[in-house]
DNA sequence: AGACGTTACGAAGGGCGTAAACATG
DNA sequence: CATGTTTACGCCCTTCGTAACGTCT
């Protein structure tokens, strides 16, 4: 299983086309279909159905393979290459959308030659960084206290937690539930939900917590910004789980604190290990106590 | 990075030998030398010092990296052939020492033409049920109540809750803390513990749990049986974090509940995916409410 | 001198491009 | 018939083994 054919093999998945693939990656059109031959020959199952191009079944698992051991031979090279040869060039900070104010603290402080801040999806956030295209990660997400995000490890990099504050239910302040000082989740389980995976807790996350279901709902943001969801919740559209933070400084908002299971927000920092060899043990460096973020 | 010069290049390292190496993978000691020197070329870097022979400084981080990839090529390889041809022969099951019991209820009731129950280290496990070399994992370990273990992901692999117990500190009938109801991991810091990494919840696991320092021990235990741990405990050489059930079968010891932070002895079955497509979301599909395990 | 890794060289195999054949709508 | 994939074939490059050559103890 060569991974210049499983390069292949996902590209031409992706683009649906031998000879789309082929163009993108540089070969003939020709040289694509012999080497998707060769892969699926070498693993006795047909991978791809042709006219249309799509995946089969097979094809559909190895390409959930292929995508971590890709990454994975990147990631590798990239981190070899660094030790040899140091970076010139600005600092190249990346960050989710949430997290993006952490980084503005964080950068005022490091700030030497230049600074680069970008702002990228989660997924993409970890694989830049282990592939040397950022220096540095802010990652931001929902978890129990102190408890570490889920982080697919790429290899030997560090993930320490740079910071953490209350989740709080996001309310109208005319909403009946505003007036409350504490609430606990499975109690909203039947209340009216914003599934914005981006930017408040994940709806299934929230299932998961609680140990229910319910949290339904029908209004949908797709947006990275915390602003527009609080204008959504704000006009009644449902309810929501924010960095206390936001909330709070919105006038129309009340943020309600969560009872048992407590969830804050978290952020934490992303870098490729420097100095020691092996990755550290992720379990005990990152269940420590953090020190509270102020502002989100 | 051609998968081949990388495996090459582990066993190399692991034998520190370039001969040895050769004989192992069927090769002349000149092939050898060549892949590694075309390793070494690829990503420009000297990986291993010769004469003696050993790995680098860059050599070990690449081995960081080489590990978990050929693992993921081997998976998905054995993946797919599980897809075309249903293994014939009796269910391998593997366990982890503890999950052992477990395993027993679990094999009674699938055992059909037959079964092999293995037991297992916690990472042989995962790479067994990965590359196909066992049917079905049992797995366990400590973490909060309705938390999932963490598991390093090798591919679409389903992991489900399979059962939990309260966790106890074990202590020796006449010890003075054995009176208490409940005890909370905190003040337990001071006391002296017995290193059991195997067997019961490991010290670095109750440090991060407990936000502290502490948890210092002079005795390790490097079995994996839980009753020779007990023998070790009753004789008053230090405390344990336990699964409930054997503490409470043994008539020398007292279990005391924790308080917050609670832990739970839990264990998962780790099998092969099979229809779904794709790996289900983790964090969703784990989080949910266990059924309680009876016995240890 | 002996053990072990490297270098030189020739043979076999694999992989790519060109071009012709083939399938599908 | 047009578009797009596969097959045939020749060339080149890679990689292995044999064997001669360093080099360290």
């Amino acid at each position: 299983m060569d991974p210049h054919l499983l390069r292949t093999f996902t590209v031409v998945a992706r683009l649906r086309s031998f000879s789309a693939a082929a163009v993108e990656l540089g070969y003939t059109q020709s040289a694509v279909s012999q080497q998707v031959a060769a892969l699926e020959a070498d693993l006795g199952v047909r991978l791809l159905d042709r006219r249309p191009v799509a995946p089969t079944f097979a094809g559909e698992r190895l390409l959930t393979y292929a995508g971590p051991i890709l990454l994975r031979l990147a990631a590798a090279r990239a981190d070899l290459a660094r030790l040899t040869a140091p970076r010139p060039g600005p600092l190249r900070v990346g960050t989710t959308a949430s997290a993006a104010p952490a980084a503005a603290v964080l950068a005022a402080g490091e700030a030497v030659a230049g600074l680069v801040l970008r702002v990228v999806a989660r997924d993409e956030l970890v694989r830049q960084v282990a592939t040397d295209a950022l220096d540095l990660g802010l990652l931001d997400g929902f978890s129990a206290p102190n408890d570490p995000l889920p982080v697919t490890e790429l290899g030997p990099a560090e993930i320490t937690a740079y910071g953490q504050q209350p989740a709080v239910v996001a309310l109208p302040r005319t909403h009946p539930l505003a007036v409350r000082s504490a609430l606990a989740l499975a109690d909203l389980a039947v209340a009216r939900w914003i599934d914005a995976p981006d930017v408040a807790a994940p709806l299934p996350q929230l299932r998961a917590a609680a140990g229910t279901d319910g949290f339904r709902s029908a209004v949908r943001y797709d947006g990275t910004d915390v602003a527009g969801l609080l204008a959504v919740v704000a006009a009644g559209h449902g309810l929501a789980l924010l960095p206390a933070g936001p909330v709070r400084a919105h006038p129309e908002l009340v943020g309600v604190d969560l009872g048992e299971p407590r969830l804050v927000h978290r952020v934490e920092l992303v870098r490729p290990t420097r100095g020691g060899e092996g990755s550290p043990d992720r379990r005990d460096g990152r269940m420590m106590k953090v020190a509270d973020l102020p502002g989100g």
